[in-house]
DNA sequence: CTGTTAGCGCATTCAT
DNA sequence: ATGAATGCGCTAACAG
């Protein structure tokens, strides 16, 4: 690969010169500029990136840590940060966490060795203190996204208000019972438990939580269910991927939707419309979420004054479609 | 961030003793390793992987091009291609071509300046001959993934067999006519025809192609082919996010599965098992794609000596499952 | 406008 | 076993 010295030996050049002409900043002698030019084509040189960072100017490098980008959700995200980051001209360096602490712990390591600019992270567990301390040691702009944090900027969607959205909507249109499927400690779940209470002193009698992922169990629970409770039941499930999973077993069952059981996922991923019947889901506003993302970082990688952190929450909505229609 | 060379002055040691100490390679006093990897702990250094690139030890960075990692098939692989490669040290820095030339073309740009110790990409058009050129220009070592290619290694799996083998298993199941949703350039479908052709003469008239991805126009298409040829009809479409769109699509005309429409897909992705009726699928073994191409790639980078191309066809398996049962 | 000089952080000689 | 010197490719003064 060529190099800026080796250009300027071919075209008779200091090798600054060669520097000035290829970055564009300084004016050069229009013909020296020509020559340097054209041999620099020629051989299609490309500035080691390595080299000029080490010089002090940044590697115009984002470390980027999922939990798994195999969620087409994270995957949706990953693409449009790096559309975003591309239009700024930085590149992006990825990794999973796959929700394990020690790897997300290792990937921030990784990532200081190449120096990356700044970092956006889905943390495994925002307000573990080791990894607040982690962030911190980083010291780089650091942007959470998709959870809410304290101590560094965050882009989210409020998760317990989209519950409880959920929540309204699944009361709207008349459920006798409720299922949630996920982890009573999800925001999502919080939110939405906490609307339902409002309007209705009985809910927690009225609702069961699935924890599973396991198809089988999840089979046998919906049957004794449906079996106990006649009446129209609301389905919560905290991603698309599980409620997927459930539209399919409910099918098998021969529950109907939304009659029987009213289902809403949460993502909106592209399947939700293709399915029949279509699944409710809450839409998050991932591209916007990532581009804000990508803004905020580069602005506080290029603007180093400015260093408070600030919130992002943004907008969810829910979508409605056949599986949980009135 | 602390270095070497600060390092070496809070020791009281010289700078290449820290270097020997921190890389473990030649043997150094003991009391000393003791003092330099106490303070190299203390201030949590990390090497600098650019300096250390920029001596010539290489970069321990995979360029990863993909055509578009919300497709879940390629997120899948990109997860895999991530824990093979860190197992191994490197770390990845990932773009998307959006199956766009131009973008791939700046993206091998981008990779040539951060100096990857190399590549492996899914080619927007492998045939291109400007492709070929931009891969030898790099001149790194450099897999395709998922496509077969003849001036590099690839890992992959026989497109063509695959669709030969949803051809065999759709005239199997008694099909009196078929529908091809994708584009007839693809490898698959060239399988599909060449093994239907063999058994029947006629194949051709009694074959539709679907190119668009529209859903409305798609769902008019069905509706016109099912009034038209009540027979039992075999589709096979390109990729599940296809074959979910008119799985959707069927459900809602009411066209069962499989009984009149037999319904193959490709990539056999998770929801394939959720939906209802069950999608059939092809699978592809990506992990272990993902892995023999990194393992391809480590070694070609850390042993330049062997420089053949390889050709490295994998086995595809097709999944049958209710949408297309006998 | 352009060449000289210096230095980024590190690994690698070469001495000692 | 360890320090001194060198150079990777580049940018950033500085002097002409």
């Amino acid at each position: 690969m060529i190099t800026m010295t080796e250009i300027a030996r071919l075209t008779g050049v200091s090798q600054p010169t060669v520097s000035r002409v290829l970055n564009g900043n300084t004016s050069v002698n229009p013909e020296v500029r020509e020559k340097v030019l054209a041999c620099a084509r020629e051989h299609h040189f490309q500035p080691n990136a390595m080299a000029r960072s080490l010089v002090g100017s940044g590697t115009k490098l984002i470390g980027v840590v999922l939990t798994d980008i195999s969620n087409s959700f994270f995957a949706d995200l990953e693409k449009y940060m790096e559309q975003a980051a591309r239009e700024k001209g930085y590149s992006l360096i990825l990794f999973n966490s796959d929700y394990d602490r020690e790897k997300e712990k290792h990937c921030l390591e990784v990532m200081r060795r190449y120096r990356v600019d700044g970092l956006i992270i889905v943390p495994v567990l925002e307000q573990d203190p080791k990894f607040r301390a982690e962030i911190k040691e980083l010291d780089i702009p650091a942007v959470s996204i998709t959870r809410q944090t304290e101590h560094m900027d965050c882009v989210y969607i409020d998760h317990a208000a989209a519950g409880a959205r959920v929540a309204e909507h699944l009361r709207h249109i008349g459920c006798e019972n409720y299922l949630f499927v996920g982890t009573t400690g999800d925001r999502k779940y919080q939110g939405f438990a906490e609307k339902m209470k409002e309007s209705d002193p009985d809910f927690e009698q009225k609702l069961t939580v699935i924890e599973t992922k396991d198809s089988g169990k999840i089979r046998s629970i919906l049957q004794a269910h449906f079996r106990e409770h006649p009446g129209k039941c609301g389905i919560f499930a905290y991603n698309d991927r599980r409620a997927v999973q459930l539209h399919g077993i409910l099918q098998r069952l021969g529950i109907s939707m939304p009659d029987q059981a009213a289902l809403v996922g949460f993502d909106n991923t592209y399947t939700c419309e293709y399915l029949y019947p279509g699944l409710s889901s809450v839409s998050q506003p991932n591209r916007e979420m990532a581009a804000r993302a990508v803004d905020i970082l580069i602005q506080k990688i290029e603007q180093p004054a400015n260093q408070e952190c600030f919130d992002n929450p943004m907008q969810a909505e829910l979508v409605i479609r056949e599986s949980s229609e009135r």
